[in-house]
RNA sequence: AGGGGAGUCGCCAAGUUGGUUAAGGCACCGGAUUUUGAUUCCGGCAUGCGAAGGUUCGAAUCCUUCUUCCCCUGCCA
């Protein structure tokens, strides 16, 4: 299954080759060249002087998923982590993980555990050859951030700026009109020195300055134009508490992270591209500053994952949690890792969505069925069969006492958990009884037969599956003509896997739960959570859009073998689709599915 | 309006140094098998590569013009 299975057969049949992309064509470029063939590794994120005191780096390249502590994961993150990842166990490197901390106010310990948990989940790890575990933080390297930006000042490259915001802002121009020169910009190294120092002292407001880097501002990329690198925030940090009052900006962060964790690709989503020219300088100037060294990281971009029928704006996401739309950020219709998680789909089935949706720079939307295929591939070798009846009426053999003698009479059924086990595999078999009365699922009844259904109708023959042929005569109905039960007839010597079972020729076999031995289950049919394709583009009122069914309680019976079912195991509802145990809720003696996704049905709709 | 990116089948996506009939997946449509109207298996599915011109024996690949979409004016990341 793995690729490294394939590569260590001897088949000759060819190999699934993985997709290629830009990314990976960039990768094997500089393998080839040797780019990166001679850097050294300090055995830990460092300046240049650490790291070349280090050995040859064993890791032929170093990759990053760099998330900000602020909030939880979701299907966009995988796809930057299956990315990131991937390539570093695909090229012989490794990826680390890294906290982007630089801003204390929104960042929290809770949500680096759940980041952490998510993607240890999705099956990736942060080791290298030798074990050390690349888990980072970028709050550890403010004191080194901090000798950056004092190295820039002092070769003139950045200065305090003490206008407002507002008046930053309005000097900064716009698409049309040049910035204009902070009046500040021309202050002395001393006194951006004395300044800058003042300013990691605390004896500065918030918002009184910034450190700006001293660019030009008129340049047509607005992010050149003196953009702010340190700000003054008097608050306590999640690692860091109250040790500092000035903390970096992404833009100027982001690249010392990098090359002090000695990255070699970093790869991030389209709208950073304008950022790369600062990236870019910054790291030019650091390196002949000799505070990093060469070669230096080098950014890449790729296109964000779009998914129809879903939301991942954080602010919008939590706008759906707060104010109870959802149950929570692990609510089973979140595209969030935890609800993901929790609606039951498999850290296989989400790598292989990754892989399969590809990497590039387009504008792209992917079809939500994409992820349901893959679930669907994932599990049905995999998750066991079992029967339900979601929406039930009885069904009574009205000749029981006939063909077996004995009203209280149950016939054994059995049948395997997986329908197509490969040959020499042993498979798990399910147990259960037929009697005199059964739960059958009420659209598995018609009285007047559409064209083409194979179903009961009276005259018609299908077979109780795992169990006997029958033949429906009819159906009981109330005063206002709903059928309360359907009658039928057992027809003798059709059991199933005995020598006469296909003597009698059915189109159909429907699944059913014995009223004797089946078990009532809550059963939580989840569907898409919002009626729209693009609930979050053109500026669409996203809560007017919301799925008035994304959810529908259904009390079900279920065959006796789920007795044993634990919280997280998945199961394929046979005709229905896949199921899991909810991992909250579930109790052996209440048990609580959720509906992952359904079949594919050609029938139906 | 200035800058940065991108437009190949319904949805993704190979194809990049111009060279035979434009990969593959998903979806869809046929047909076979089936005690899941599922799975599996077989077959079908772009005279066309945003548009128009041009260069060339030959262009999705090169040139020109046009067009559509996305991102950028936080002391967020």
């Amino acid at each position: 299954m793995s690729s490294a299975d394939a590569s260590k057969s001897n088949n000759s049949a060819p190999e699934a080759v993985k997709p290629t992309n830009f990314l990976r064509q960039i990768i094997e470029s500089d393998l080839d060249k040797g780019t990166y063939a001679t850097r050294h590794w300090g055995g830990a994120p460092g300046d240049a002087q650490h790291h070349q005191s280090g050995q040859v780096d064993e890791a032929k390249i170093r990759t990053r998923f760099p998330p900000e502590p602020n909030g939880y994961l979701h299907v966009g993150h995988a796809k930057s982590i299956c990315l990131n990842f991937g390539l570093a166990r695909d090229f012989g490197g490794v990826c680390h993980l890294r906290f982007d901390d630089t801003n204390p106010e929104k960042e929290d310990q809770e949500y680096v555990d759940g980041i952490i948990d998510a993607v240890r989940w999705l099956g990736f790890d942060w080791k290298d050859a030798d074990g050390h575990e690349n888990l980072y933080f970028a709050s550890n390297y403010f004191d080194f951030m901090y000798r950056c930006a004092v190295y820039l000042i002092e070769q003139g490259l950045a200065y305090v700026d003490e206008q407002s915001a507002d008046e930053m802002k309005a000097n900064r121009g716009d698409f049309t009109r040049p910035g204009v020169n902070s009046p500040f910009r021309d202050r002395s190294v001393a006194e951006n020195l004395q300044r800058f120092a003042d300013m990691k002292d605390g004896k500065l407001a918030d918002g009184a300055a910034v450190l700006r880097a001293k660019i030009d501002m008129a340049a047509p990329n607005i992010n050149l134009r003196d953009p702010a690198i340190y700000r003054v925030r008097h608050a306590e940090h999640h690692n860091t508490g109250n040790q500092w009052c000035i903390y970096p900006m992404y833009t100027f962060a982001h690249p010392i992270e990098d090359a002090y964790e000695h990255i070699t690709h970093s790869i991030c989503t389209l709208e950073f591209e304008d950022q790369r020219p600062f990236y870019d300088w910054l790291l030019n100037h650091l390196r002949e500053g000799g505070l990093i060294d060469a070669p230096q990281p080098r950014q890449y971009e790729f296109s964000r994952l779009n998914l129809t029928y879903v939301i991942t704006s954080k602010r919008k996401l939590k706008h759906l949690v707060d104010n109870q739309f959802v149950t929570g950020w692990d609510d089973p219709r979140m595209p969030t890792v935890v609800g993901l998680r929790r609606r039951g789909y498999t850290p296989e089935s989400i790598r292989n969505f990754c892989e399969r949706i590809g990497v590039t720079k387009d504008y792209a939307w992917i079809d939500y069925g994409t992820l349901d295929g893959c679930l669907r591939e994932d599990l049905e070798n995999k998750a066991h069969r079992a029967m339900v009846v979601l929406d039930p009426v009885k069904l009574e053999l009205s000749n029981w006492a006939e063909v077996f003698g004995n009203a209280e009479h149950l016939e054994d059924c059995h049948l395997p958990a997986l329908p197509h086990a490969a040959e020499g595999e042993s498979v798990p078999e399910r147990r259960f009884t037929l009697g005199r009365e059964v739960w059958i699922e009420r659209e598995d009844f018609a009285e007047v037969p559409p064209k083409g259904y194979k179903r009961l109708f009276p005259g018609n023959k299908v077979r109780l599956k795992g169990g006997y042929v029958i033949e429906c005569t009819g159906a009981e109905k109330d005063a206002d003509g709903n059928v309360t039960k359907v009658l039928a007839t057992v027809v003798p010597d059709t059991k199933s896997g005995t020598p006469g079972a296909d003597s009698v020729k059915v189109k159909a076999a429907i699944t059913w739960v014995g009223v004797a031995d089946g078990l009532q289950a809550e059963v939580r049919m989840y569907d898409r959570l919002f009626t729209d394709p693009q609930p979050d583009a053109g500026g669409k009122d996203f809560l007017s859009l919301l799925n008035p069914d994304s959810l529908k309680v259904v009390t079900a019976y279920v065959e006796p073998s789920l007795k044993v079912a634990q919280a997280d195991d998945k199961f394929q509802f046979e005709r229905f689709g896949y199921f899991v145990a909810d991992r909250k809720d579930h109790r052996s003696d209440q048990p609580v599915f959720n509906k992952i996704t359904g079949l594919k049905d050609s029938w139906g709709k």
